[in-house]
RNA sequence: GGUGGGUUCGUAUAACGGCUAGUACUCAAGAUUUUCAUUCUUGCAAUAGGAGUUCGAUUCUCCUACCCACUACCA
């Protein structure tokens, strides 16, 4: 039995965006799981499309989310050129394997399975709309090969001429005639295509010396030596003409598995970059900048943890049968498996997202997210030492869904309020409460003893807090009485009290 | 248009062909709390429609509807 080898190829044309990291993730979960390996490959066979540090981002994005390849990186963490003992397949950037196709695609040919066309772009778009005003779809294939520029139709001495006068002609596969692709998915099981409805796709392109998608991924997973292919739903269209490529090499093909989409919130169709603008959530793991200067948020900067982001990834579409919802990587690693993934498109649901992010928060030491709330109180123009920090985080740590809430749940432990929320102020400041406050807080010492002095007097409790409460945080919300005036000493407290007395 | 895929509460999902269709998020109500949040309890809410197979269908088959993807010398 051969070792189990996933890759994860995406194309530099942008950001990742969420959907591949959760194709990225399985793939590494099924290696993972099987003691396999996970392989990174960058598919750059477009050269127009071609984002700058678009690589970049999809290896910091991985290296975040705690989805480390085991081949395709090199010591530097930069993408391998060379090969060694590591990457044996170096490189891993197909535009830097492009001296390996051509004789694929060549050996395609001399085996029948493949021609060459001279077609140029706008003969080919005349017949696509000479078919289209007759209510038609033109398919390059059998039905209309046989009236087209290509070498079926053209002694070899005409060939040969063209092949070397022209510089933009491409090698096409040809489709079988009228012939039945059984094909078996591990999510969706089996399907049956008709090559009738196939076309003749191109595999090399002269113009820039490069293959298409379908013929270097084909090639490259076989050299590569993967036995499984995890993707996205998008693939399933092409998965025949793979089935085919494989038999015309005559290689044995991997498994295939086609990953359901990630959809958006509301309404219908694949989640995109503009949904996120609109609706408040990132769809990117790592904050963005596109060339033009737009920038898109990132999961890393909106205050995600990455291991809450990964665990939510990997529940949007799988199911691990249980009612287990929170997984480590290595939870996910052990419990994960490809028929557990569902068939049909997720919706993300941006408030689980939070909620997962919530979970997470709380399971962080006080240790952890002290030393992540120094810099934000630093940038308040707050000093305090670790020791306080750490008690107030624990104190807060449940109210908050994000590191960033904590200084809106906590600033008034630090400052004086500015100003006092209208409606809570006419509701618990007056003449009364203010009398019984001051008075309790004037003759007591500690937060204890002045609540037994409020309750030996039967006051009402709740308005007289309230009253202190609005003084020390600016409204009638907050963390209870008795912490607050620990933390800011009874000096600040009466301070407090009385410069509410003045200003309201 | 053609081809392929999909369809369980609003969302994510569970349910060898067999209990009252379960769980989580959201939302609502109540309890707790000096307030807010937390926590706890309770509640709302689904098998797209129609045939068929079967003692019995969310599950299997067919038809319809709707949704999605693909239909490039893009991936």
């Amino acid at each position: 039995m051969r070792k189990t080898r996933v890759r994860f190829a995406p194309s530099p044309t942008g950001p990742l965006h969420m959907g591949g990291v959760r194709t990225a993730l399985y793939n590494y979960l099924v290696a993972k799981k099987a003691g396999g390996d996970f392989i990174l490959r960058i598919e750059d066979t477009d050269s127009h499309r071609f984002v700058p540090g678009a690589e970049e981002y999809i290896i910091e994005s991985l290296r975040w989310c705690g989805i480390v390849p085991d081949e395709g990186l090199d010591a530097s963490g930069r993408l391998a050129e060379v090969p060694d003992e590591r990457n044996p397949h170096a490189p891993y950037r197909q535009s830097q394997r492009r001296g390996i196709y051509r004789k694929y695609a060549e050996q395609l040919v001399e085996a029948g399975c493949a021609y060459y066309a001279f077609d140029t772009a706008e003969e080919l778009e005349k017949e696509r709309a000479a078919a289209e005003s007759a209510g038609q779809t033109f398919i390059y294939n059998a039905a209309t090969r046989g009236t087209l520029r290509n070498s079926l139709n053209m002694d070899a001495a005409e060939v040969a001429r063209l092949l070397e006068e022209r510089t933009d002609w491409t090698v096409r596969f040809k489709m079988p005639v009228n012939t039945v692709v059984a094909m078996d998915d591990l999510i969706r099981g089996h399907i049956e295509v008709n090559t009738d409805t196939l076309d003749d796709k191109v595999l090399w392109k002269r113009a820039d010396e490069l293959p298409t998608y379908h013929l270097a991924n084909i090639v490259d997973d076989h050299l590569m030596e993967i036995t499984q292919v995890i993707r996205g739903e998008e693939w399933l269209p092409s998965l025949p003409l793979h089935y085919l490529l494989y038999a015309a090499f005559g290689w044995e093909r991997p498994e295939f598995a086609h990953l359901p989409l990630l959809l958006k919130p509301v309404g219908n169709g694949k989640l995109s970059k503009r949904d996120g603008d609109k609706m408040g959530f990132p769809v990117f793991p790592l904050q963005w900048t596109a060339p033009d200067g737009q920038v898109s948020r990132g999961y890393r900067e909106d205050g995600y943890f990455p291991d809450a982001f990964v665990n939510l990834l990997a529940m949007l579409g799988w199911n691990p049968g249980t009612e287990q919802e929170i997984f480590s990587m290595e939870e996910l690693i052990q419990a994960f498996s490809l028929d557990k993934v569902g068939k049909s498109g997720a919706k993300f649901n941006p408030d689980k997202a939070k909620w997962f992010n919530k979970e997470y928060l709380r399971m962080r030491s006080d240790e952890e997210l002290a030393s992540l709330f120094m810099p934000i109180l630093k940038e308040n123009g707050v000093e305090a030492p670790e020791g306080t920090v750490r008690e107030i985080v624990a104190l807060i740590k449940e109210r908050a869904t994000f590191v960033s809430d904590f200084w809106n749940i906590s600033w008034y432990l630090f400052k004086a309020p500015a100003e006092y929320v209208e409606k809570d102020a006419a509701k618990f400041w007056k003449p009364e409460n203010v009398e019984m406050a001051h008075e309790a807080l004037l003759n007591t010492e500690s937060a204890e003893a002045m609540e037994e002095y409020i309750r030996g007097r039967e006051w009402p409790i709740g308005k007289v807090m309230n009253c202190i409460r609005l003084a020390l945080t600016g409204s009638s919300s907050g963390l209870a009485i008795a912490d607050i005036m620990r933390f800011i000493g009874r000096e600040e407290v009466l301070n407090r009290f009385h410069r509410a007395e003045e200003r309201l």
